[in-house]
DNA sequence: AGGAGGCATGAAAGTTTCCTTCAGGTCGCT
DNA sequence: AGCGACCTGAAGGAAACTTTCATGCCTCCT
């Protein structure tokens, strides 16, 4: 690659919406190069020559605005329309499993489902909104024929978590990482012994103190209309599933026939008519 | 807009991506008309010319690529890793997200807030996995001063539906559209004259035929390692979250202070040492 | 029904954009 | 310092795009 070549392709790459907009000739212009340097740098890219390049680019660049839109959703204001609602409610959430992910350190969930996948018990604290996360997680662990009981009651929880001991797992999930009904039961199972995991958004919250592993559910800001109740609990669905998909993983051999079982029997509970639209 | 432009115009909308590889004439060729016409439709489209249609037409393409791209995510495999695990699930749930978001009719979710707000009483049957989402909802309703109630006892849920009448209203959740345990409240709730709502990913199942509006959950694919429960519950949650605001907006006056003072009221409940470590 | 007007349509000419060729220049190597 | 290889841009040629204009169709009026 040529000196000339290069500033080409760094006007290229530096900007590609405005290089899309441009000629052959107005790019050699802005590059301060010829005609015959664009289309061989055009070439040299792989493009047939700069038209393509430049529809290439165009390309890129609208894909590019595509992946930070949903950035920019605006809040939901009072009188938006129902319409409205949907898409930006729809787009927030998107937003928020995204940054979960990205921030989500899987070798903390790596050792959770460990964890999990080897326990003699798993008890599962939260309160709240937060509590129809852990009665998720508990469904599903069930369903595995895992051992696993949610707790929502704050008293029944630290009665239940002196039980515990090495080798159970105590779950607390809260959003703020301060819900002290949950840390509460967690610090209880942490003085006895079992792996203690905290999932919340808030990894320096006091939760943290008492949980060997701390998985992090994104924060995303919350407006009036919409409560902390929702990007929380998207994110905590996510870490949720994470884990059980983990844990099915590891179980695999008795997993799949218990979700396979679980599955049969529900099936008469649905009208078992075929097709009756 | 005239017979042959039409046509032009019709390959273009049709196949962007195709017609962005296109030169005028070939694009005249394709359509059986002339390069004049072709530049016509340009014009009419809004474009100087061809040539910008064609760099608007790449960017499209590669916007819908951009869009589909999560979709085409590989399943979920026993030997993933976990970080692949975290991924693949985010993707899938954005998906499920914009899927439903896309299918939910609008007209209908409106028609369901409007008799939210107006409500006398709310009851939502959910057996299972939906029986949280009808938690959720209940909670975030209560939060805003409505009389909500979540039904996970198909017996107790017929005993009360029996209380309805009109100008209440009856929400069933279920992703099969089959669960008699909650089509059969729901019905007894409907015969009443309660507004009956479905939230269900068959709009055309069973629950469907006792329910006055029924708002469409994305009826995604579950493979083995991943139950229906997520995927449906991701889509019901929005679709959940989508009424809560609705009726937010309606009854903002009163919504908007119930909101900050059950917060207030939660706030003793964390722990209240600030900025600590 | 017949004709006139208007308008859609495509062929061809014109213009811009893009590509190729080639001569001059620069840099590195011996 | 001389030679050679290669980068570089100017100019010419090709392709794509745009405009013009004549033709013919459709429509509306008589």
């Amino acid at each position: 690659m040529t000196r000339s070549m290069q500033r080409v392709a760094e006007a290229v790459a530096g900007d590609p919406a405005g290089c899309a907009a441009l000629t052959v000739t107005g790019l050699a212009e802005r590059t301060g190069t010829s005609e015959a340097t664009v289309v061989r740098t055009s070439r040299l890219l792989g493009y047939p020559g700069y038209r393509d390049l430049r529809l290439a680019l165009a390309a890129l660049a609208a894909q590019q605005a595509a992946g930070r839109a949903p950035a920019v959703t605006a809040d939901i204001a009072v009188d938006d329309p129902i319409a409205d609602v949907v898409t930006k409610l729809a787009r927030e959430e998107q937003q928020c499993l995204a940054d979960t992910a990205a921030g989500l350190d899987t070798s903390q969930v790596e050792a959770a489902v460990s964890a999990l996948a080897a326990a003699r018990r798993i008890d599962v604290y939260g309160i709240g909104a937060s509590s129809l996360v852990g009665q998720d997680l508990v469904q599903k662990l069930l369903r595995i024929g895992l051992i696993a009981h949610a707790h929502a009651d704050p008293h029944l929880a630290v009665t239940n978590a002196v039980q515990l001991r090495s080798g159970d797992v105590a779950i607390a999930i809260t959003h703020s990482g301060r819900t002290t009904d949950v840390i509460e039961p967690l610090r209880v199972a942490f003085e006895h012994g079992a792996t203690t995991v905290a999932i919340t958004g808030r990894p320096d919250g006091e939760v943290a103190q008492y949980a060997d592993l701390v998985l992090t559910t994104s924060t995303a800001r919350e407006s009036e209309l919409r409560p902390a109740a929702m990007s929380s609990r998207t994110s905590q669905l996510l870490v949720v599933d994470c884990l059980f998909i983990g844990v099915a993983q590891r179980t695999y051999e008795s997993a799949a026939p218990a979700l396979a079982a679980s599955y049969e029997a529900l099936a008469h509970r649905h009208d078992p008519r075929p097709g009756h639209r």
